[in-house]
DNA sequence: TGAAAACTGTTGCAATTGCAACATATTTAT
DNA sequence: ATAAATATGTTGCAATTGCAACAGTTTTCA
């Protein structure tokens, strides 16, 4: 997985942050990151812990837009999600978040610090890396059915783990959110599929029989 | 719009595609472009004309996962495509394509070439862009009725516009792609929407009456 | 220009889905 | 440890949707 800080000394890293003027939040969990913001065109790094960035329809539904983990970026589109019902909502206490302003990094000079070259090749590889999730996400939700968008999820998993056996990162409540259907729709879609011995389910463990 | 050479001199744009290998290709309307290509990890610019990149399903439906036209980037997430079903077509005849390996953009040692730099900022924000239009389709796709993606979609691109009145910018068949509905069920529901009163439809021209 | 291809609008019908409303089970927080 | 909050599994039913099959229109291109 693509990492920011990638070929860069930790002696650099800290130097570049301070250039950068980057500050670390530490949040409890339920907090929403996004009210304790002041600058709404941000890069953020989860240090530690886990968030999601969510959308709450105006009928109520909750779309989970992004999750991430130790390590992953978000934000650079803050911007547009402001007064747009998203929420990033931290899941984990003790969650630390790297705060750096995007516009310190599209203004910055590097002709001096050779490092920052390096940041921000790891920020465009982690962007793409980014749009590649989003498009198999996509390939995803334009399934037409519950089972379509069951066994392309499956399979896309499957082919990037490598094997028949896998497991769903998500509780079956979040992955009904992530493929857009109703929690119980997709319950009764996923026993339709075992019974007609296509898949085993155990626990979040996924078995694919074909 | 984010243009991959802005704020880089002619001179220098000349100097950097030479210094990246880049090579540009004219293609015919129709073709696939992914047949052409020997490396599997580009960047593709579109000089001029109009591409799109499509996904047929095993079952026979297309998806419009991307549409593109003069100076849009695409690309970095090839290699994923290869085999995979993906189709990069040609939608104008003498459509010019600026081709660059992507490992030339990230090994290239940028110390001594200022404007390198400026390059691969402009490149980032590109992606990110490309980020957020990937979250308001998904945002679009996770709606649970036909009319309730077509009021998301017309939503959002009404707030770009900044008016209720704009235009679509598909066919009607593409946006069913778009919106991965059947398009007679999207037509019929455009016609409710109409007749309900809740929209106002000439050609291509969407007017929201809310 | 003229034929072929692509796009559009419409409708009946069967299949799928969302929704609501439960009962249980599991997890979280104090 | 226990109460509260979340998650899970299930089902009936009404509403929505995909599909197929047309006819008419517009666009493409040789």
């Amino acid at each position: 997985m693509a990492f920011l800080f990638d070929k860069i000394t930790m002696n650099d890293k800290d130097l570049l942050l301070k250039l950068l003027e980057a500050t670390t939040f530490t949040f409890k969990k339920h907090t929403n990151i996004l009210t304790s913001l002041k600058k709404d065109n941000i890069v953020g790094v989860v240090e530690s812990g886990r968030v999601q960035i969510i959308r709450n329809d105006y009928d109520g539904n909750r779309v989970i837009i992004d999750e991430l983990n130790q390590n992953d970026v978000f934000g650079t589109m803050i911007s547009s999600m402001i007064g747009d019902n998203y929420d990033i909502i931290v899941k984990e206490d003790n969650t630390k978040i790297i705060i750096i302003d995007y516009s310190n990094i599209t203004n910055f000079n590097s002709t001096q610090y050779n490092f920052f070259n390096q940041f921000i090749k790891n920020l465009l590889v982690i962007t793409t890396d980014k749009i590649v999730e989003k498009n198999d996400r996509i390939e995803v939700l334009t399934q037409k059915s519950i089972r379509d968008k069951l066994l392309e999820y499956f399979r896309i998993i499957s082919e990037k783990k490598g094997g028949k056996t896998f497991d769903i990162p998500f509780s079956f409540t979040e992955l009904a959110e992530y493929l857009g259907v109703d929690r119980s729709a997709m319950s009764r879609e996923l026993k339709n599929l075992k019974d007609e011995g296509f898949i085993k389910v155990v626990n979040k463990r996924v078995t694919l029989l074909y």
